[in-house]
DNA sequence: TCTGGGGTCCTAGGACCC
DNA sequence: TCTGGGGTCCTAGGACCC
């Protein structure tokens, strides 16, 4: 704990939502809602209007559809949001080398040394300048963004966590050293970060609803309700008591991928299918992070939402998806079994690689050479049944390669037609002999290293997008390029039709025409090329005097 | 039309070794 | 020939966060 309130948590509001409704002109002050719109979806996030209708973070979508019948329901577009993020975490970076991001949207920031000496003369002084620093960075936010940023400002990361979120959205809390337990008493237990709604029931149940109330209770009674570590950990956070410093470099424990499916599989060799399909993304995300592992693990999920994991920990790292597939397939029939004991079907599956070693990535041509290997490698025994699902894949993993590879690109300008020719040309897969090719991948690498350098890597719900894209079907939000209209989104689909809205981020709101899903000048853009453009017209317009 | 996808951390039991 | 205690690794599951 310090002397002046020099931690900051910063937190863009809505962060999803709010992006949707810059880009999408129409949607500003609408209810906007980003999550799965399928049958089995759920919100990701609800933009404010969309949450005076009682929508809020993991509902299912069915079940906001009710509730916001007439709102904007679209997909995430992580690219756009991640270059958001970038731009966002940079200018906390240009205020602090001390920045630790939590997610896309979240970061805690340690000031401490733009406090000087008078600065700490009281609890008012140091309030004072802390107010100064947290405005100033909120300023630049909504400057270089249009985004606005909730912060907190406090003597502890827990503290300012909360205070983060006291008066969201757009909101700047900072609590004065020594405040902090008269701050904190009358929350409820639920507002202490790690305390869900398992722990607040049993913290309920021995009488304790409020942090105030949740003081009263001895270690040992914390301890035994709750465990040595966590029991501990509460009671010291109930009095306000963290010293953990705010931590840049934290080293990734994990890589993992997972898909529910629309209906339930019951066959096996469908079911082995699809792992196989996740176990390429995972070695392809894998290669991307330059990480290999020694556990296996892998997740199923019943209809009756049994889930059920099993792992494996093999003697050395690897990232081989030959490996990988191998090892899931040893453990496969056991875990659907288990997952499956009581309702037949298949709901979720996922793999994931863990006890991460670093990669030794001395060789990026081999690299490039394991990847197209990999599409090769695929058993076609396992394919045999559905050839054109095969070449939907094999378009959905080089598919990947080219949207990183689009997201570093359009770093240096445009770039942007380069998704939209990809996705809508069938043709061949990539010359392996090709140096344009072989070039792609490295590329791929080096572009991740400025996201990484940030914060975690994009979410993968791009596993379904490349596969829409492959597919040329078109989801809700989309960004797509009309040879005769221009550039705009894709508002709605279906029945071979696709509902477009002619708009972008820097015009007025555009106008709604219904093409035909196979019009040839309709064309799929890639969303962080969109997003660079966004950032640059105005960055652009602010440089003007 | 109920429940995503990416993570982190913790616990508890069993195996194995000393 | 009844059983000990600790440390580490592995596995499965659960709580929690965004």
């Amino acid at each position: 704990m310090r002397s002046v309130p020099s931690i900051l948590h910063v937190d863009l509001d809505a962060f999803y939502a709010s992006v949707e409704q810059l880009h999408k002109p129409s949607l500003r002050g609408k209810p906007v809602i980003v999550g799965g719109v399928g049958v089995r979806g759920v919100v990701s996030t609800a933009s404010y209007e969309a949450r005076a209708f009682g929508v809020h973070s993991a509902l299912a979508t069915g079940i906001a559809r009710r509730r916001a019948p007439n709102a904007a329901y679209l997909i995430p577009r992580f690219g756009a949001y991640q270059a958001y993020s970038e731009i966002v975490m940079g200018l906390m970076h240009d205020l602090s080398p001390l920045v630790e991001p939590l997610s896309l949207d979240e970061a805690f920031l340690d000031v401490s040394h733009l406090f000087e000496p008078g600065d700490t003369a009281g609890p008012e002084a140091g309030a004072r300048r802390a107010r100064e620093i947290a405005g100033g960075l909120r300023a630049r936010i909504k400057d270089a963004t249009g985004l606005t940023a909730s912060v907190g400002a406090a003597s502890s990361k827990l503290v300012a966590k909360i205070a983060s979120d006291a008066e969201k959205p757009d909101g700047l809390v900072v609590v004065e050293p020594g405040a902090e337990q008269a701050w904190l008493d009358p929350l409820p237990v639920r507002a202490l970060w790690g305390v869900g709604p398992a722990t607040a029931e049993r913290l309920r149940k021995i009488g304790a609803t409020t942090v105030a109330e949740l003081r009263t209770l001895t270690r040992q009674e914390l301890v035994a309700v709750l465990g040595t570590s966590y029991g501990a950990s509460l009671y010291a956070i109930a009095r306000g008591l963290d010293d953990r410093d705010v931590s840049p470099d934290r080293e990734l424990k994990s890589v993992s991928v997972e898909d529910t499916f629309a209906e339930d599989l019951l066959d096996p060799a469908t079911i082995t299918a699809e792992m196989d399909r996740l176990v390429t993304r995972l070695s392809s995300r894998l290669r991307q992070a330059g990480r290999s592992g020694r556990t296996i693990s892998i997740k199923v999920r019943g209809h009756d939402f049994t889930t059920v994991s099993r792992s494996e920990t093999t003697a050395g790292p690897t990232d081989d998806p030959a490996v990988i597939r191998a090892a899931t397939h040893r453990m496969l029939p056991g875990a659907v079994a288990a997952a499956t004991q009581a309702v037949p079907g298949v709901r979720l599956l996922g793999v994931g690689l863990s006890s991460l070693a670093e990669w030794a990535q001395l060789d990026l041509f081999a690299a490039v050479e394991e990847d197209l290997l990999d599409e090769d490698d695929l058993d076609p025994e396992m394919w045999a049944d559905d050839d054109a699902e095969t070449n939907a894949d094999t378009d959905t993993a080089t598919d990947t390669a080219t949207d990183t590879d689009a997201v570093a690109d359009s770093a240096s300008g445009l770039g942007s037609a380069e998704g939209a020719g990809d996705a809508s040309d069938p043709g061949p897969g990539p010359d392996p002999a090709d140096p344009a090719h072989i070039a792609t991948p490295v590329l791929t690498v080096e572009g991740e290293r400025s996201p990484r350098q940030f914060g975690p890597l994009p979410p993968g719900t791009r596993g379904a997008v490349d596969a829409a894209r492959a597919e040329r079907r078109f989801l809700p939000g989309q960004d797509v390029d009309h040879d005769e209209f221009g550039p705009g989104w894709v508002q709605g689909a279906g029945l071979g039709r696709v509902t477009v809205r002619f708009e972008t981020p820097w015009s007025e709101p555009g106008r709604i025409k219904t093409l035909r899903a196979d019009d040839e000048a309709l064309h799929l853009v890639d969303s962080a090329a969109v997003a660079r453009e966004a950032l640059e017209r105005r960055e652009a317009r602010r440089a003007q005097p």
